[in-house]
DNA sequence: AATGAAAACAGAGATCC
DNA sequence: GGATCTCTGTTTTCATT
């Protein structure tokens, strides 16, 4: 059993307030020293990378990335592609993301509620790019009923970096 | 006249294979060492931080973030609304998506070509929390023409860790 | 689970090619 | 622009509580 388990109990692990403090710190910037974090949070370093790990461990930080323009590299076409997939390939449609992931312009795949069936974002050099990748790995295939192709002209993403916010404020949000 | 400039010229400026290298392996692991990097790419640790901090300095890499699993976190509502403005108010588009953008719970807004005008996606802890926010942050406004909320299920996100992959091979990649 | 100290390691900068 | 060297600071391990 883990720290983090120990912690949370058998079912879905819970985070005690400096977890979600290094969570938080960690969302806004990756490469936080950890003597630095361990600061922020008022644990020792030593301890700070333990539950660090842990929080690996756990699956709850699920990786690092560099936020990367890639529109200044080359890639001058984003797009958001709806697809609904026919009824009958319904019951392979995780299957069918899976796949979709491992074509490199792929960035993510979301499932959704309505009148399609899951969103595919992509990142092309080209509109030819786009092109074919909507008719070879979307329209072409039998499983796919409809597609929607949107560019998208600018994704602005929120930061909250030097925000004193937390996990907490955001549940507790109101408009 | 920073290092990327000279290279690059005066206008949009380009990088060199070791530069692009260089933002794939951060983009898959912001964590890596910066004397691991340098050797991936073949270059010595301080010429290797050098380009580091010009492609921070030139907006190529806009952050490091950690890619936390929030559904653990107790917010088990993602959605995705799209979002048509009235044509009267289509100038202060970019504004208006700003001011989104402050609101807790908003992650990133995205400008589409299309019937409708962009895209918000959002994290919550409740569906009250998401209806308050469509009544009173999009709905309510005298901006907004017709919103549409679509439940993200799940959201899977393309991993190029471990690919021994490249931008430049997804520039030429097509099916 | 948290800590503090010691050892291993990485980062920043000056200097030279 | 890139490499080497050195100094400084950070990360990590481990014995201890």
């Amino acid at each position: 059993m883990t720290a983090l388990e120990q912690r949370s109990g058998t079912g879905a692990p819970r985070f005690d307030a400096i977890d979600e403090r290094i969570l938080w710190l960690l969302a806004a910037d990756a490469r936080m020293p950890n003597n630095r974090l361990a600061a922020e949070v008022g644990i020792a370093p030593s301890t700070c990378l333990a539950r660090v790990r842990a929080l690996e461990e756990a699956g709850v930080i699920r990786g690092y990335s560099a936020d990367i323009d890639i529109s200044r590299l080359g890639f001058a076409i984003e797009a958001v592609v709806s697809v609904r997939v026919h009824a009958a390939a319904r019951h392979e449609l995780r299957a069918f993301a899976k796949r979709l992931l491992r074509v490199p312009v792929v960035r993510d795949v979301s499932f959704i509620a309505g009148e399609k069936d899951f969103l595919v974002h992509i990142a092309c050099s080209s509109t030819e790019q786009l092109r074919d990748f909507v008719a070879d790995e979307l329209s072409g295939d039998p499983s796919v009923a409809a597609t929607q192709t949107n560019i998208v002209f600018e994704r602005l993403v929120a930061d909250r970096r030097g925000q004193a916010a937390s996990f907490d404020e955001l549940r507790r949000w109101h408009a």
